[in-house]
RNA sequence: UCCCCGAUAGCUCAAUUGGUAGAGCGAGCGGCUGUUAACCGCUAGGUUCGUGGUUCGAGUCCACGUCGGGGAGCCA
């Protein structure tokens, strides 16, 4: 049997088709059914007057329940009553499976409700639409690197030491050792820049953080680009590029979903180079300025980040925050010793960080004092250090998370939204 | 790890001062020819998270536990 996707309905205007789908939901009335039917691409109104289809027909469309799973065939017309703009007058309706009770209601339910049936909750149109942008935003990522001679280079995930911290790393067995689940592909990709010059990792990383936050889980992805002789500046430039190219492509690609998603398309029109460039040292005064006791030397907790980023209708970079709230491996600024060569992007409307990077350390001597500075062992970081001592050259790069992206340009308030299964402190099921 | 809030029908919630458990949605049945979270009528549906305590009497008060939500710190 030939199958028309509710996609590709506008070619079909005036033509019998079949759609394989789902009953999404159902109104009736004595005498007409309307059936709303989803197939992965969209929703489209099926109409059954009594008048036009047989009494079996009839009767059977009065007792499909929500979600059951259905094959129709009818005629295409354009109608603006009908969700998604096509109905079909229907001619015959066929269920393939009839479902159970659905747990999943047109009215409202708790998010610890919907997140234990997360696996049923995809099927609703709101959730639809995320993971439809989330393809989007990775697709992006992907052509953007690489029509820019960028090399995709896998990481491993597992690991035998911390990239940073050691507190938050996932620890597993390996054989008779033990090994931790990645937390960033970084130090790696270091070292693969030095072989390729462009290159950039694109997986999941792992942090055993126990944030109970809508903006954190313990698995997320994260895309990691890294270039040889490229300077903060450098860095600062590609991360402003790689965002707009995902905002534009959103912009271009997701209308529907964003619609769906009931996103103020205005605020994602707004991001355009070039985005605003604060020095740390401004970032204090602005904060200090507008009433938040900030000294010199902290990190942004939550709500500074907010405030920084409510002065802007698109992202800020920030610059050259202090060394001793960075990683060991950055690159100190020339011009103020307790400064870094680091930034961080901060995306607008609260949705904070989304950009964490900067020039990396290139100075053998200097990283060898860092790494025991940081009580580090020196043995496993051999291998990195090894990069100082054959051709090192000014290098950087940096993370971006996808799904903190994703939640900015749906505009959906919680990260887990955004990641089909997320994983969170505590818990792992679905 | 710390702070705040919560747990009552399948779901979302209500229950006055401590006094016999209620509604909407969903489900089932019936009605309605253009509905948009349709609407109208009827029916079924309860170990009030668990364990102890106070009381003549606990959904309600107290203690502990479990689970869920929000936030802080930390981060992408």
């Amino acid at each position: 049997m030939s199958q028309t996707y509710i996609a590709d309905l506008k070619d079909h205007v005036g033509k019998e088709v079949t759609l394989k789908g789902w009953l999404y939901k159902r109104r009736s009335s004595g005498k007409i059914h309307f059936l709303v039917v989803r197939d992965g691409t969209g929703l489209a109104q099926g109409v059954v007057p009594k008048n036009d289809v047989s009494e079996e027909v009839f009767e059977r469309c009065k007792t499909i329940a929500q979600e059951s799973a259905i094959v129709v065939r009818g005629t295409v017309a354009e109608d603006d009553r009908a969700p998604g703009g096509f109905e079909l007058r229907l001619s015959d309706v066929e269920v393939v499976h009839a479902a159970a009770e659905y747990p999943i209601t047109p009215k409202e339910h708790s998010t610890g409700f919907l997140m234990s049936h997360r696996h049923l909750w995809l099927r609703s149109s709101k959730q639809h639409a995320v993971l439809r942008v989330r393809g989007a935003v990775i697709r992006a990522i992907r052509d953007f690197f690489d029509d820019r001679g960028f090399l995709l280079v896998d990481a491993p995930v597992f690991t035998p030491n911390a990239c940073e911290g050691t507190t938050t790393l996932f620890e597993t067995k390996y054989f008779d050792d033990r090994a931790y689940l990645t937390q960033s592909g970084q130090l790696y990709m270091e070292a693969a820049a030095m072989a390729h010059g462009k290159v950039y990792c694109f997986g999941p990383a792992f942090r055993a953080e126990k944030s109970k936050t809508r903006r954190h889980l313990t698995e997320f992805w994260m895309v990691e680009p890294e270039v040889a002789y490229a300077e903060l500046d450098d860095v600062m430039d590609l991360a402003e590029g790689l965002v707009c190219s995902i905002a534009e492509r959103v912009l271009d690609r997701c209308q529907e979903e964003l619609k769906t998603l009931e996103r103020d398309v205005s605020r994602l029109e707004a991001v355009k180079a070039p985005f605003p460039r604060l020095h740390y040292d401004d970032a204090v005064k602005l904060l200090n300025d507008k009433g938040n006791d900030f000294e010199w030397g902290g990190d942004f907790g939550a709500p500074d980040e907010t405030l920084i980023s409510e002065q802007y209708d698109r992202p800020v970079l920030v610059h050259r925050f202090p060394a001793a709230i960075k990683a060991f491996y950055m690159k100190p600024d020339p011009e103020n010793e307790k400064a870094s060569l680091s930034v961080d992007v901060l995306a607008p409307e609260g949705y904070g960080e989304i950009v964490g990077g900067g020039q990396r350390a290139d100075d053998l001597e200097f990283l060898e004092r860092k790494i025991e500075e940081h009580g580090l062992p020196q043995d496993a970081f051999e291998w990195y250090l090894d990069l100082r001592r054959y051709g090192s050259v000014p290098h950087g790069g940096f993370g971006l998370g996808l799904e903190r992206t994703v939640a900015w340009m749906c505009g959906v308030e919680h990260l887990r939204e955004c990641i089909p299964f997320p994983r969170m402190l505590y818990k792992i099921y679905p």
